[in-house]
DNA sequence: TAGAGGATTGAT
DNA sequence: TCAATCCTCTAC
C-alpha cells in the first residue's frame, strides 16, 4: 500500500515507435490478492494474471470489457500476487502524440480514466509483463514533491460486490489535479 | 467447446 | 442509463 501512495508524483514514461509520451501519476489504486476485486484473489493464478506473481517492478496489461487497456505496477515479491493500477496520469511529454492517437486537438481529459491513459501511451497488452527499467516503459522520479497532506485516500471504483473489502481505502489521489479521473 | 461476465467509457 | 465488444475463466 505504500508504493501506491509513492507512486503518487512519479512519472510514467513510454517509448515506442512513435516517440516518446509520458505522464505523471496523479490516481492509483491498490490490489491485493488477499482481497476481492482482485484478480488473483486467493493466489489463484492463471495465465491472464501471471505477470501479478513475477515480482515487483513488472507491468500488467490486460483488457477490460473487450474496449479497454488497463495498466498496473506489480509491487512485491515473485509468488505474492500485489499491484497497483494507474487510474490517471498528468500530460507531460509527447502530448501532441497522444492527441495523435485519438486524432483530437485538445488534450483536456486524455489521460483521466485508467482506460483512456494507456490508449494516450500507446500501451497495449504487448507490453504485459515486462521490466519497467527500459528500454520501452519505465517509472522515473523527477524529485516531485508530493507532501502528505496533498494526498487524498477513498474507497475504490468499479466494486460490485458486497462486503467490507468493497470499502478499503485503497484508491489514492493527489488533492486538486484536475487530471483525477471523476 | 460454449457461455457468461468484467478493475470502463462515451453516447443517449 | 445503457450498449459496445472481446478476452478470460468456468463448467459441461
Amino acid at each position: 500500500m505504500k508504493i501506491a501512495r509513492a507512486l503518487l508524483g512519479k512519472f510514467l514514461v513510454t517509448d515506442f515507435a512513435g516517440g516518446i509520451s509520458s505522464g505523471m501519476i496523479v490516481e492509483t489504486e491498490a490490489y491485493s490478492w488477499m482481497e476481492r476485486g482482485c484478480h488473483a484473489f486467493n493466489q489463484r493464478k492463471t495465465n491472464r494474471n501471471a505477470a501479478m506473481f513475477e515480482g515487483g517492478g513488472v507491468s500488467y496489461v490486460y483488457l477490460c470489457y473487450g474496449v479497454h487497456e488497463l495498466f498496473n505496477i506489480v509491487t512485491n515479491k515473485p509468488g505474492i500476487a500485489e499491484a497497483v493500477l494507474i487510474r490517471a496520469l498528468e500530460p507531460v511529454d509527447g502530448i501532441e502524440l497522444m492527441m495523435d492517437r485519438y486524432n483530437i486537438k485538445n488534450p483536456k481529459g486524455i489521460t483521466s480514466g485508467p482506460g483512456k491513459l494507456t490508449k494516450a501511451l500507446g500501451i497495449t497488452r504487448k507490453h504485459n509483463q515486462i521490466e519497467l527499467n527500459g528500454p520501452t516503459v519505465w517509472i522515473e522520479d523527477r524529485n516531485m514533491k508530493v507532501k502528505p497532506k496533498d494526498i487524498h485516500s477513498s474507497a475504490r471504483i468499479g466494486m460490485n460486490f458486497e462486503g467490507k473489502d468493497a470499502v478499503l481505502p485503497w484508491r489514492f489521489t493527489i488533492k486538486g489535479n484536475s487530471w483525477v479521473s471523476k
